[in-house]
DNA sequence: CTCGGTTTTCAAAGCGCTTTGGATGCCCGC
DNA sequence: GCGGGCATCCAAAGCGCTTTGAAAACCGAG
């Protein structure tokens, strides 16, 4: 069933069909809802391409995703921005898109969804330091928002992010006000902007009490939980093993659980922990009671708010940039204590 | 820069162009030439709506999420499966798109995407029992395939599925044959295929081997890490408590363990865990030795066969039903141990 | 009645591509 | 020197929609 039919069946021309149903007001009340009537009754939906085509937009959003193996995508974190994100897109008519690209190609991909005219903005995840896509964006003239920021991009653009400085640097004087010395933070992939500013903000706090770093103690690699472990076991063989860990993410939190447990040291005695809590749907950090003392900022709702600002940008692409700076909150758990006492 | 233009810059006909870049052999192989070399160079790219509008084809392949707070998006297994299917999609060409949908509409979602044009076929995930889907999608002639199987459902459709029943029968087995008796079954959702087919493996171990069940040590819900710790927790505080437990994921497994380091028992020993491991990448089963003894089949691998599938089945619409069980492994990790003796 | 002004409807162009059904030119054999 | 066959190329129709510009229908005022 298409406009044309519709058309012939209601006796009347595409266009009044057409206009009746997009709520266009040159079109008589009484025709408009006969109009819909009919269109309801015979199950038309207008053909979404045909569509596209003649007004020159596709009322979708684009998410490209790097074919690495272990990447963005199966990153659990991935899973809930993009359920706050389409969850919005939805609620204003717009689909969502991936495309996948092998990480060589990740711009091309970027260029291909925007120019073949698949898509009316996108979506940068996972910005790394001078991250080069936005430059390639910003001069193709895509709309689009960041998740996250990139520091070393002088350009201006719209990004929504957590104060991953201002939280880590938080987290990391709680454990020193708790008299801890030897903090470890165990960070995501080094290239990554958000790790970069957490380790700023872990070192500035050590900085401020007069503690000097110990690149011993500082690690970095994709979060995992096989990740979490490793380090911590590695970590607690040093001479001088750290009585306090920082971890990104609550996924490496669990490994670093799993190695203190292996260890026969208790978490909160022992070894404080403090992880990074993304408030992910499957992997709640416990329910009344924290288990992990934690920095929390649910990544569902930054995907939420993510997906407004840009379809706020595709409708005024030339209204200044705005950006959006989210709060974590520092949240207590069980798994701080104070630093034993050594002597 | 469409086809019109680079047809003229090149003086050709726009026939010629369009035949060049998509391999027609009705063009000399010095003018192809040319015309890609200028295709290349003015970065031109088919508009996929007009392309679409003139083939029919989308060359683009739909998810449906449903918005329910908790449920398949956020779940990191969906993760996982998509990264495998997105994959296999780019290879042959296709893009993958989502659209959300609440729970009342999802049937309806399907229907509009199809009917629409947005997508070529799609891939229905999370089948529960009597799945309606299958029917909706079936009547409307859409190419899909479906992760999982529907019980209770007689007509024949596609689908790719683990042979969930067999390998909770062979871990169930396995406790059983350890001397446990008292075997718990943590399980996914009551109203999804997969967690009655997961049942009745574990029932007819337990048939097999003479064991009354008990429903007190049978639950279901959605698999968090706060419900594995929550239910676990819930069972240890019975008069006949279980000394092991099965579970339908590593995440419900990790609050499983979380709950019995909190009771001060130690995993394998005191009590034994079986999990389904789906072989996430941010949640593998330790490295070299597995941390739990799990039921493994990669569900990413399942999304990639579960695309190449659907791609067969939207080329050759007519070809009759294609299904593939895959056989999940037993791994024999540090989780179990023999029933201890309460004697 | 008639006429200017609304309201309501319509025919046709256009979005950017593919594809049908020729047209053109060239080579070869007779 | 001519017709058939082949390799190239092209004009134009068509995909299903929106939108422009114009026509038709209707209205009350004069």
């Amino acid at each position: 069933m298409n406009l044309k039919q519709l058309s012939q069946i209601l006796g009347l021309s595409q266009t009044t069909v057409s206009r009746a149903l997009n709520g266009y007001p040159e079109v008589s009340e009484a025709t408009r809802l006969r109009v819909q009537a009919a269109a309801a009754k015979h199950g038309y939906r207008p053909n979404a391409r045909a569509k596209g085509l003649a007004t020159g937009r596709s009322m979708v959003i684009g998410h490209v995703i790097p074919s690495s193996a272990r990447h963005e995508m199966v990153n659990p974190i991935f899973g809930d921005f993009v359920a706050g994100a389409v969850k919005k897109y939805a609620e204003h008519g717009y689909d969502m898109m991936f495309t996948n690209a092998d990480d060589t190609s990740i711009e091309d991909a970027y260029r291909s969804l925007f120019q073949r005219g698949a898509v009316d903005g996108v979506v940068l995840q996972g910005p790394k330091v001078n991250e080069p896509r936005i430059e390639v964006l910003t001069r193709m003239q895509v709309p689009f928002i960041v998740h996250g920021r990139s520091t070393g991009i002088s350009l201006p653009y719209d990004w929504i992010d957590v104060n991953n400085k201002r939280s880590f640097l938080r987290a990391t004087r709680f454990l020193i006000d708790l008299g801890h010395r030897r903090i470890a933070l165990i960070n995501g992939l080094e290239d990554m902007d958000f790790a970069q500013r957490r380790r700023d903000g872990y070192l500035e706090a050590l900085k401020q009490a007069g503690l000097s770093p110990d690149p011993a103690l500082m690690r970095s690699a994709e979060m995992t939980e096989v990740y979490g472990h490793h380090e911590t076991r590695d970590m607690l063989r040093l001479d001088d093993p750290p009585t306090a860990i920082l971890t990104s993410s609550m996924i490496s939190a669990i490994g670093v659980r799993r190695a203190l447990d292996e260890a026969g040291l208790k978490m909160g005695r022992d070894v404080s922990v403090i992880a990074h809590d993304d408030d992910l749907s499957y992997l709640k950090n416990g329910q009344d009671v924290p288990i992990f003392t934690a920095t929390r900022s649910s990544v569902r709702h930054a995907g939420e708010l993510a997906a407004e600002m840009l379809i706020e940008r595709i409708r005024a692409p030339h209204d200044p940039v705005k950006t959006r700076l989210l709060e974590a909150e520092l949240v207590v758990g069980g798994s701080t204590g104070p630093a034993p006492n050594r002597f």
